[in-house]
RNA sequence: GUGGCCGUAGCUCACCAGGUAGAGCACCGGAUUGUGACUCCGGAGGUAGCGGGUUCAAGACCCGUCGGCCACCCCA
């Protein structure tokens, strides 16, 4: 193996692969566009500020997962380790928020974290963000239009809907202290890293993978009797559209996020089939934000998903039949069949764009030719020889059909080339 | 950052109480004239991740290091 390898965290998507990826990112771009969401292109770089004030400064993105370095200027700037912090900033700048916007983007993030299953350093996400509405029927539909994704890419059944909601800022930080203090009282029964977050993100605690401590947190304060009353009635409302709309979902009071910009409304897909990595897609309510980044306030809802492991959910359910590469493979032997081929293959493609057609560079018998034809997976074979080209003629070569003793193929002349190739791909 | 498992041909793996490596697949060529698939024959391809140690002798044992996978943490 040579020393020059990719960078840990960052892979390389074969063509195979990338099959899957088309499919699901050409279906993500569909149902966002039957919504009427718009399509932002936003920089994979920007100024290490945006972020530390987005995020949030004591969250573990902040403090060790970002790529951050400094320009030539001197100026510090960091690899994107999230979309929305970008978005708002485009937004805001572009001047753009005076009546609702729906915006999507799609593209890669990274963030520095030891690689696991559905996790790398350099991730895609696809970002939906809808700002300028503050009720929960916008909430709703960003949830419905992932209800619908998931029904086109036939991930129904293997993801579940998780909601719940974490109120103002000021109702979550004084449940944060009651839970504290209530913690406090139970400090040594907890496990040794919910111990840690008592001090560094207590709501973190809430999620925690300890049976001890999920028992201890039965007895203590919920987030819920913390809501404010607008929290309350928003959320009960979003629950009954989702009711209308027929979409199954749970409360879970335990749900928090784990950036600081979010509040009230947050929800998460959840699957059961990724691992440790559960969470296929999530997101919730930011009023904040947009003005905390020097815009006018903006109420605005967003989530994004985590392309790699809906990709890993695609294989997992064989949801992508695998396409042959070509339709046409063709075969020419000697210098004056390769011109003859290379003009007619040329013509073909003029006349039948959608027609996917392979030819063989790089000389070789007949024999190697043929092989390379059958390994292509292409149902026909075009064959220019000596003797095709004496008679202006070409070999057509069904690569499915006929037996060893009778093969089906016939030489027809050039000009009659496209029906007889068109019959043959018909049938 | 922490832990577990792993690192032998392009790929998936084997061998071995420690004595300088093998299979399957893939690849290339052949089985009479210009033709694939199945079959048969042949061929090429590895400084056993890297460095050090133990030993007469190490891919096999020990240490370190790098890399991979999975998990913790955290998150999409």
């Amino acid at each position: 193996m040579s020393e020059v390898t990719a960078i840990r965290g960052m892979r390389d998507i074969l063509p195979e692969e990338a099959l899957r990826w088309q499919f699901l990112e050409r279906t993500v771009a569909a149902v966002l566009a039957a919504y009427g969401y718009g399509e932002i292109r936003l920089p994979v770089v920007e100024k290490t500020a945006l972020f530390k004030r987005s995020i949030g400064e004591i969250t573990d993105i902040v403090e060790k997962e970002m790529y951050t370095f400094d320009d030539r200027n001197g100026d510090s700037m960091t690899l994107r380790p999230e979309g929305t912090a970008g978005c708002v900033r485009a937004a805001i700048q572009q001047g753009i928020l005076s009546t609702p916007q729906r915006l999507w983007y799609m593209g890669p993030m990274f963030r520095y974290e030891r690689p696991q299953k559905g996790r790398q350093r350099q991730f895609h996400q696809t970002g939906v963000e809808a700002f300028g509405v503050a009720t929960p029927d916008m909430d709703a539909e960003l949830i419905l239009l992932c209800a619908r994704l998931w029904r086109r890419l036939g991930l129904t059944d293997c993801v579940e809907l998780q909601i719940n909601s974490i109120g103002n800022a000021r109702a979550r930080k004084a449940y944060r202290d009651a839970l504290v203090d209530y913690l406090q009282a139970h400090a040594d029964a907890l496990d040794a890293d919910s111990q840690r977050r008592l001090h560094s993100n207590p709501l973190r605690i809430l999620d925690s993978k300890s049976a001890e401590t999920q028992a201890i947190l039965d007895g203590g304060p919920t987030l819920e009797e913390f809501l404010d009353e607008e929290a309350d009635t928003d959320f009960a409302r979003l629950c009954e559209l989702l009711n209308a709309a027929g979409v199954a979902y749970t409360v879970n009071q335990r749900l928090v996020r784990g950036l600081d910009y979010y509040n009230k409304t947050v929800f998460e897909w959840v699957t059961d089939k990724l691992g440790a990595q559960g969470t296929v897609c999530a997101g919730g309510r930011y009023d904040g934000l947009v003005q905390q980044l020097g815009g006018k306030s903006t109420p605005a809802v967003g989530f994004a998903m985590g392309m790699e492991r809906l990709v890993l959910l695609l294989a997992e359910q064989g949801a992508v039949a695998e396409a042959a590469t070509v339709d046409v493979y063709v075969v020419a032997v000697g210098a004056d069949a390769e011109v003859m081929a290379l003009v007619a293959t040329e013509r073909i493609r003029e006349e039948n764009p959608q027609l996917r057609i392979m030819q063989h560079m790089g000389g070789g018998s007949f024999k190697s030719q043929m092989k390379k034809a059958d390994k292509s997976g292409a149902r026909v074979a075009l064959i220019w020889g000596e003797n095709e080209v004496a008679a202006h003629a070409v070999t057509v070569k069904s690569l499915r059909e006929g037996t060893v003793e009778g093969p089906a193929q016939s030489t027809v002349p050039l000009i009659e080339l496209d029906s007889t190739l068109c019959a043959l791909i018909a049938s």
